[in-house]
RNA sequence: GGUUCCUUGGCCGAGUGGCUAGGCAACGGUCUGCAAAACCGUGUACGGCGGUUCGAGUCCGCCAGGGACCUCCA
């Protein structure tokens, strides 16, 4: 398996030949959810994103090193971080829980949701509570690299001098100049020398209840430094990829580059990825917003947007149907024709597996699979792919069908192109398969009806064979007479 | 206001300057006892106005509309 992966650096904003630094590995950073809520629709852009590039590098024949964060500690809730709230601290003053029950609890769930939209673990997930000690170093080595001060038992980046070096905004397009003259003034800044400065440590009041000790003060790290400390520790100071949602490349993404560059002095991030956001009503769907669907309202319908429930497996390839790097928007309309060609899609992986090879091959199986590695190699355009996996349905159905043919060594090739394209690299799953356990039983008992019901047709007694069709299709079976028999398939 | 991205047929959503993306919906046909499914076929789509070019949805300019970031957010 020899493919040229191109993938679209944001820090270039040019589609780039993926080179890992070391060949036959790859290291990617992506930044994780801050465990204070459920996890919603938002959230499940990234993971499915990162879980595609993840799943394709694997395929590639890499060894792969994922590492994603939970932050569990450091994300203010408000702007002017002076009186900010830590967003788990105020959580768990409000329902009278310790903050490690709060991590614990969103934590769970996060790993529930994203098991449902079927994204493998990450290979490594550090927890920013977990890391204070290696926060604590990276901070001393940016105090001594000059590029930070101390400030009443809290340190800040130095961005002005930091920036007389380096370009503090490069990957996000912007210059200090744009920056200081397009910030809102805050109040409460008086710490800082400049508002653009951020907090590398945080001194915590007495009644803060997460804090740590320090020769600063006790308190605890700031947000962006957490994942400039992990992906060092666990990836390299330098590695392949660092992902994460579009709204993070500005200011997270941008103070990890300065954090990291500061206290290594060197970069560490060759490429940079972002994923878009999805909208809801055009606007973007954020908790800060209100807008927001959780996952579980999603799977289950409850939310009064819905107006019904879409499966995880709906879910994802929604998803993938946009490239990852365009918005989509959500609606009760494009979910429902996601639903509906995913299903298509997926009762032809189970005609695929009963077809009957036979003469030569009336269509090119290697074209097929050269189109669809040319999609994924091009930025993993996701919605391309399907594309052409649905004019392989085409053909299946036409080979069931008896319209069209293929030899016995293709439809080994295809069999094997739509297992890896469909359930390896996009992660889908067939929901609807019925277990093993009770598949058998539930099989051989409708064989065993439809039987009685082709007797029944054999002697045109059409009233009691459509009974039996209408009270199968009401139970969730669908029945399909052929020229040959009859063929059904759970709805 | 600054930076930046987008505007594609009824809906969603791809498009590297010339060749049918694809899905959902709709309509017609084949098949069928009838259905369903499947297959075949059907759409003056590219926000507006200019320009470059033999040729533009694709490049350039202007205009209109919208989004994202600029404060926490996946």
């Amino acid at each position: 398996m020899n493919q040229e992966l191109k993938i679209f650096n944001s820090l270039t904003r040019k589609k780039e030949i993926f080179n890992p630094l070391v060949p036959g590995k790859a290291g990617m950073y992506v930044c994780g959810p801050t465990v204070y809520s459920n996890a919603h629709l938002g959230h499940a852009r990234p993971a499915i994103t990162f879980d595609l590039l993840y799943r394709y590098l694997l395929h590639l024949g890499l060894k792969v090193r994922y590492v994603r964060n939970i932050t569990d500690v450091g994300h203010l809730e408000d702007e002017v971080e002076e009186t900010g709230e830590d967003k788990i601290s105020k959580k768990a003053r409000l329902e009278s829980l310790e903050p490690m029950e709060v991590v614990q609890k969103y934590m769970n769930t996060f790993h529930k949701n994203m098991a449902d939209l079927n994204t493998l673990s990450p290979s490594i997930e550090p927890r920013a509570s977990g890391h204070i000690i290696e926060q604590q170093l990276m901070v001393k080595q940016i105090l001594q690299k000059g590029f930070a001060y101390e400030s009443n038992g809290s340190v800040y980046f130095d961005v002005e001098k930091y920036n007389q070096q380096h370009h503090y905004g490069k990957l996000s397009g912007r210059n200090l100049d744009d920056i200081l003259h397009n910030s809102r003034q805050l109040e409460g800044q008086e710490e800082k020398k400049n508002p653009f400065d951020f907090a590398l440590w945080k001194k915590a009041s007495p009644e803060h209840i997460m804090q740590w000790p320090s020769t600063w003060s006790n308190g605890f790290p700031g947000w962006h430094l957490e994942c400039s400390a992990m992906s060092t520790k666990y990836l390299g100071e330098v590695f392949d990829i660092h992902g994460g949602g579009l709204d993070l490349q500005f200011p997270h993404h941008e103070c990890e580059i300065a954090q990291s560059t500061a206290a290594l002095g060197h970069e560490s991030v060759r490429y940079w990825m972002h994923n878009n956001m999805i909208t809801i009503n055009g606007q973007k769907m954020a908790r800060s917003l209100g807008n927001f669907i959780t996952l579980d309202e999603l799977f289950t319908g409850s939310h009064e947007l819905l107006q019904q429930a879409y499966s995880p497996m709906t879910v994802r390839f929604f998803i993938l149907q946009a490239h990852y790097r365009s918005t989509v928007d959500f609606s009760n309309e494009a979910l429902q024709a996601a639903e509906k060609g995913l299903d298509r899609l997926m009762k032809a992986m189970e005609l695929l597996e009963k077809l009957k090879p036979g003469g030569e091959s009336s269509f090119k199986v290697e074209e097929l699979a050269e189109n669809c590695y040319n999609a994924m190699n091009d930025d993993l355009n996701s919605p391309i792919l399907i594309s052409h996996l649905f004019d392989g349905v085409r053909i299946i159905n036409s080979i069931h069908d008896g319209k069209a043919i293929i030899n016995d060594a293709d439809l080994i090739t295809l069999k094997s192109l739509y297992n890896t394209f469909v359930f390896e690299i996009l992660g889908l799953r067939n929901e609807k398969a019925p277990s093993s356990r009770n598949k058998e039983i539930l099989s051989e008992a409708i064989e065993l009806i439809l039987q009685l019901r082709q007797k029944a047709k054999n002697n045109k007694d059409w009233a009691t064979s459509d009974r039996i069709r209408n009270e199968l299709t009401h139970m969730g079976i669908e029945v399909k007479d052929r020229k040959d028999g009859f063929e059904w398939h759970l709805m």
